[in-house]
DNA sequence: ATGGTAGCTGCGCTA
């Protein structure tokens, strides 16, 4: 499914990656590394092999001082990061400019995670790009997953303020939803887990059914595409995967969007993440 | 019903 988007546009530089204010072309990627620090040469290496335009990056599991900003920047990325000690965390890097750089999901002043950061890409278009690491939820019932619908209520009125502005925005990252039985490599093991449990089916469809594009689904109809193989009992192995990193775009984003895939090819590299990157590319 | 693995932290928690 994947095309030689830009091949076209390309051929007119003779084969010169043309500079950033003429491209049509804006590729971004989410990918949840599970620790910066050690997961820092595979994703050098990646930045260095599949230069994404844009990376969105969660579970950077570091403070913002302790972020590897240097060997990045030296890529030739803008770093934005929003860290905490520990857990969670999450990190804009772009090739074009970033603008308007804002931290946490508003809704609840005493929410002290990092999961949330949003920033305007300027390329041939701006962009406004939303990066968020949506909360694990389990075990459930209990306050892990009351935290997790409540985290999804104030991602849904986000979403709203997006879409009330008519601009295209891209709300991507690791969504800790499986949306469907076929995101699945085995549902039925997912049933009682909160990726899973119907009222995060719910609360994941109020989001889609809000005007809300899924960029995967809206390419791609088939099961068998998983983003994240737990690390326990040889599920990559056994390709026992479920797909619950996406993207979500506005209208005026969805409409710029020419394909979505997902590179399961970085996890045969050593010590690879338990996620592998989901892209976008937009006529942007 | 359990334990299997990984990362960060500091001997437990999160996933």
């Amino acid at each position: 499914m994947r095309t030689g988007s830009g091949l076209t546009r390309r051929s007119l530089y003779h084969g010169a990656e043309p500079p950033p204010c003429l491209r049509d072309s804006m590729k971004i990627a989410s990918f949840n590394i599970n620790g910066v620090k050690a997961r820092l040469p595979v994703l050098l290496d990646w930045l260095r092999d599949s230069a994404p335009d844009v990376a969105c990056l969660q579970e950077i599991k570091s403070v913002d001082a302790g972020f590897p900003r240097a060997e990045i920047e030296d890529l030739g990325y803008s770093v934005e990061t929003h860290g905490q000690k520990g857990f969670n965390g999450v990190a804009i890097l772009s090739k074009l400019p970033l603008e308007d750089v804002s931290r946490g999901l508003p809704g609840n002043a005493a929410d002290e995670q990092a999961r949330y950061m949003e920033a305007t890409v300027i390329g041939a278009r701006a962009i406004r790009v939303c990066a968020l690491y949506l909360p694990n939820g389990n075990p459930a019932p209990g306050p892990k997953y009351d935290y997790k619908l409540g985290w999804m209520d104030r991602l849904r009125d986000r979403a709203a303020h997006h879409l009330a502005t008519e601009e295209p925005a891209v709300l991507c990252g690791d969504y800790n939803v499986i949306p469907r039985d076929l995101d699945a490599a085995r549902p039925d093991a997912w049933r009682r887990d909160a990726l899973a449990l119907p009222r995060t089916r719910a609360a994941w469809h109020r989001l889609t059914h809000m005007g809300l594009t899924e960029a995967f689904r809206a390419r791609n109809a088939a099961g068998g595409h998983y983003s994240f193989w737990d690390y326990q009992a040889g599920a990559w192995d056994r390709n026992d995967g479920i797909r619950i990193d996406h993207h979500l775009l506005t209208p005026q984003a969805a409409d710029l969007l020419a394909d979505c895939w997902i590179e399961t090819g970085l996890h045969g590299r050593e010590k690879p993440s338990d996620h592998v990157p989901v892209w976008i590319d937009l006529r942007a």
